[in-house]
DNA sequence: ACCCGCTTGTGAACCATGTCACAAGCGTCT
DNA sequence: AGACGCTTGTGACATGGTTCACAAGCGGGT
């Protein structure tokens, strides 16, 4: 079709999962997928995982599948996985310490290059070869170092207040851990992952 | 209406959003709220919040708005937070200790019963008063304690492996953080949560 | 007792998403 | 070269969710 004019959420949401998958293929070395057997992978319809792909452009080799390679190297340009891409963390606690070790391993291209806290035990200690600063200096340091995507770990009341001096600072996208509603920037992307709320939606499932 | 029928997920995923706000109107001591009110809250339309409330009765009073005690109440009873929910936490890792102190503390009734690791340098250890037991004692351990939740902190390479241990065991609800699609149980309610995933949708943001 | 302002509950329109079914097209085998 | 099997890309349909608009209804003030 046309270029990519605007993915919708849920399809994008699907497509680091069939990177992944892809990964995985290529791998194991397979250099041609199907549809359906991607579909069997995750649980989803054939159907929708080429609806998703067709998007883009019209990679898929009819009565062959789709080359893994072509793929692949595809959906990473699409994703803006074929940069680096700089992040803060904020907040050092249990959860944000956890989530810098997490989410920095591996081969992906987030690098972690500022991290920030309040209390004065963890502020100048290491992480990594990193300084923790302390977060009033977030105005200063986040665009010394160019990160554009901040990790929000702290507690719900100092969530907020955070959250505006990163946009403020420049940042330009967030994912957010504190359990809180933020009142959002419009121009910024912000996601938020609330353990507490999975929890409770679960619940509503054990009510025998 | 009539009574809960089936709760639409998106609807499902909301409720818990609504008591959160209603809980900190209810110790601020307002005693009524209107769903406009709510919506500015939130930044979500007030139709859309009538419509969630809607379908469990109508306890909104036409003119006035909601009784935010009522409204609590029911909702807490909705969910089944007005039980305690019994927890094993699977794999006592740095992210597994941080949801482990994140998600126990507060008010919530979500309480920790049971942890699990492979390592030998952390099985036997303590979490609060409870001891580290070794994985593969899970089939003995979960049903002994009672646990009906399971929070999987896993590497993906265990991941699967120790979903299906857990729903053998009689687990009924999951809630993964391991960066692996899981083959589900269709019995059990699993919620999978992945950073990794939730960056790579931002990182597309970013590719100006 | 009545009126008036405000807010709920809800049917209908609108939009987004996913499913289905099938024509178009590639590759292979004869 | 031609036919066949397989898989994609895509339009038409179905489903589910949100917004809109408004009638119904509560409560306070006169």
């Amino acid at each position: 079709m046309s270029e990519p004019a605007e993915i919708s959420p849920l399809t994008l949401s699907r497509l680091p999962l069939y990177l992944r998958c892809l990964r995985q293929l290529q791998e194991k070395g397979t250099t041609h997928v199907s549809s359906s057997q991607l579909a069997q992978q995750f649980e989803l319809s054939a159907s929708l995982i080429r609806k998703d792909l067709a998007q883009f452009g019209e990679f898929g080799i009819r009565g062959t599948g789709y080359r893994v390679d072509e793929l692949v190297d595809r959906l990473n340009g699409l994703l803006g996985l074929d940069r680096i891409h700089k992040m803060a963390v904020v907040g050092m606690g249990s959860l944000g310490s956890a989530l810098a070790r997490y989410l920095s391993v591996n081969d992906r291209p987030f690098k972690i290059v500022a991290a920030f806290d309040v209390d004065g035990g963890r502020v100048g200690s290491k992480l990594g070869h990193l300084i923790v600063h302390h977060s009033r200096e977030i105005p200063e340091v986040i665009p010394e170092t160019g990160a554009r995507i901040a990790v929000l770990a702290v507690p719900a009341s100092a969530a907020q207040k955070c959250y505006e001096d990163l946009t403020d600072s420049g940042i330009e996208a967030v994912l957010n851990f504190a359990p809180i509603r933020l009142k959002r920037n419009p121009a910024v992307r912000t996601k938020s992952v609330d353990f507490q709320i999975y929890l409770e939606e679960l619940a509503y499932f054990l009510r025998s």
